[in-house]
RNA sequence: AGCGGGGUGGGGUAGCCAGGUUAGCCCGCGGGGCUCAUAACCCCGAGGUCGGUGGUUCAAAUCCACCCCCCGCUACCA
């Protein structure tokens, strides 16, 4: 459970040959972004920390296709991706790259501590070279005719058309995908990290886990059994990457797997360096002072639910191991599987030029995380999400509620009067609703936790409905002081509840509701931010809707298409060279 | 192919793990109400037998078996 200060929150680190999608953002940095926000309200000390991953064989060949050097184009993704975090108000406390010195060192320093603890073991391997590119070429980089059926797309590790799984070597006629030469192939010694000899700790640590999300938790323990941990390369023939720090391997790079998952820590060693505060990173990663989680899609288990658990063990230092992993299904994008080469999805710079305010995507994407199965990303829910829940059923219901304050008794809240059957109910709803958002939020059930949300908007309508209070007040004023107290506390909480979601919005919600600042302990409730003689300021609406026109244009296929198709030629034309399509 | 996750009214989902009231909720749709509020909000109604088949049971969306479909991983794509 949370509670206990310290926090290292991380989300997978993007590769930067892509302008990260909708999908991915859901999976991974929005989630991270959300979870910290969270706990930074509860006064936890937390750092979050990401980067790009900017090493590996896809971003040198890109490269060279475009004629540049790899860093080149690393470094002009990295500056755009790191503008449009801003642009979707992403708290990291250090988004930083694989290529920073910290890093590098840090990789070399921990692969050189494994292997001189015994857990990295040479082998010879096969591997296929291109001779005209000049790489070595994995297995999905050649392509040829399949052996069994002929069909002429075959890829070296399996074949598209008749599923056949395949080797390098089977495929008649193999080309390099790239530059469509004949590789050739050659025996290269690789060195490779000893999982199978953590075996047994993995899967002790993991059946012992109680937090970790069941599908992290029977996906390690299956693979685990079924098939066991074999040992992993740690190398690659690349150029592009952290050299090697093993003896005789000048010529290898670390797989950038490997390289990126040590980034979670050495993000936080540049963080706090920066900071003056050196030598505090241990408090951060050492000994249980600290918990750490991690968010990120589906396909990414493996690594963080062992890959990086086996490499910590193996330094033998005192590593936390994590805490949280939070893995999220799949987004897809109106039935169909996001895809950069079919242009198939919404990427997060284009979001942003359709509707501008993030907080709007923010919440629909939120409410749409893949917890518990792949979700569909389709145009009529978010406009519902956002014209309709967001601005109908939370923001215009607590916008009632101020007016309503303000008019009837000059900005000032109302103190409680007499409760009836109908106000308990209410009260208690708040209640419960606030601790289950509390216990969820904990343990990353994002999605789940908004719901709670919605749930206090709509109530808070049906009570406000029911109450009448614009009948009453000529009548009966006590009871109008109750109703509205009680539909104040409701809106505090909604907007308490916004706030690691819709950070602006909430923040400019509080603030009309008179609230300064949010400071809360585990176990406060929302009401403690309500003084004696609580004053509102005067209200305005914070949400507006999706316009009726661009709802429609959305909602509608056709429309939709030829709209979509203008924002990507423009959004196309701001983006860095090397991210253009 | 193996393993894991999923398939609930037009769309989105809860329930299933610890089987038992008329399968709950949101949107959409039809009808009504209200007027504090952002053409909002509230109420009522139509609409599902829970992917398929078979089984266990007094009783299954919930347990078991097989099958179909979707997603992921295994498969050095980062």
């Amino acid at each position: 459970m949370v509670g206990t200060g310290r926090w290292v929150v991380t989300s997978a680190w993007p590769y930067i040959n892509t302008v990260p999608h909708l999908g991915n953002l859901i999976g991974s940095v929005l989630s991270a972004d959300v979870f910290a926000r969270f706990l930074r309200m509860f006064g936890e000390d937390v750092i979050f920390v990401s980067g790009s991953d900017e090493h590996g064989t896809v971003i040198e060949v890109e490269a060279r296709k475009k004629g540049i050097e790899p860093k080149e184009l690393t470094d002009s993704a990295h500056e755009y991706v790191v503008k449009l975090w801003k642009a979707w108000n992403i708290s990291f406390d250090n988004y930083t790259r694989t290529e920073n010195e910290v890093h590098k060192k840090y990789v070399r320093d921990l692969m050189l501590k494994i292997y001189e603890r015994g857990f990295i073991s040479r082998k010879d391997q096969v591997i296929p070279y291109c001779p005209n590119d000049k790489i070595y070429l994995p297995d999905r980089f050649i392509e040829g005719t399949c052996p069994y059926c002929g069909f002429e797309g075959a890829r070296g590790d399996q074949c598209d058309n008749c599923g056949r799984l395949l080797e390098p070597h089977d495929l008649i006629n193999p080309r390099c995908v790239f530059c469509g030469s004949k590789p050739e192939f050659r025996l290269r010694t690789h060195w490779f990290f000893r999982l199978d000899l953590l075996e047994g700790k993995i899967l002790e640590w993991v059946l012992n886990h109680d937090m970790l999300d069941a599908n992290v938790k029977n996906f390690t323990i299956s693979w685990i059994k079924t098939t066991g941990l074999a040992p992993r390369s740690v190398t690659r023939d690349n150029r592009w990457g952290i050299p090697a720090p093993f003896p005789n391997s000048e010529d290898k790079t670390i797989y950038v797997w490997f390289d990126a998952l040590l980034g979670y820590i050495s993000a936080t060693i540049e963080y706090l360096a920066k900071q003056g505060r050196e030598n505090e990173w241990v408090n951060y990663w050492f000994n249980g002072s600290a918990k750490t989680a991690y968010f990120i899609g589906k396909d990414n288990i493996p690594f963080h639910a062992v890959i990086l658990p086996a490499m910590l063990i193996a330094s033998g230092d005192p590593y936390n191991l994590p805490t949280i992993i939070s893995a999220t299904e799949y987004l897809m994008y109106e039935g169909k599987k996001f895809s950069k080469s079919r242009r198939v999805g919404v990427w997060i710079d284009e979001a942003l030029k359709i509707v501008d305010n993030p907080d709007y995507w923010r919440y629909a994407l939120i409410r749409m995380r893949p917890e518990d199965k792949d979700t569909n990303f389709r145009w009529v829910e978010f406009v519902r999400f956002v014209n309709n829940e967001l601005n109908d059923h939370i923001g215009n219901y607590i916008n009632r509620t101020l007016n309503l304050i303000y008019r009837f008794f000059n900005a000032q809240v109302p103190n409680i009067s007499t409760l009836d059957d109908e106000d308990r109910e209410m009260l208690d709803l708040i209640d419960r609703s606030w601790s289950d958002y509390v216990n969820l939020m904990s343990r990353a059930r994002i999605k789940a936790a908004s719901e709670a949300i919605v749930k206090l908007g709509e109530r808070g309508n049906q009570y406000l409905n029911r109450k009448s209070p614009w009948f009453k007040i000529k009548e009966d004023v006590e009871s109008v002081k109750t109703t509205l107290y009680v539909s104040f506390l409701n809106s505090v909480t909604i907007a308490l509840m916004l706030t690691p979601i819709t950070p602006y919005s909430a923040a400019k919600l509080l603030d009309m509701m008179g609230i300064e600042e949010v400071k809360l302990s585990f176990g406060d409730k929302p009401s403690k931010f309500i003084k004696e003689n609580h004053r509102i300021k005067k209200p305005t609406p914070i949400f507006s809707k999706i316009p009726q026109e661009l709802a429609e244009v959305l909602i509608d296929e056709e429309k939709r298409e030829k709209y979509l198709e203008r924002i990507r030629e423009q959004v196309n034309l701001e983006r860095p060279e090397v991210l253009r399509y």
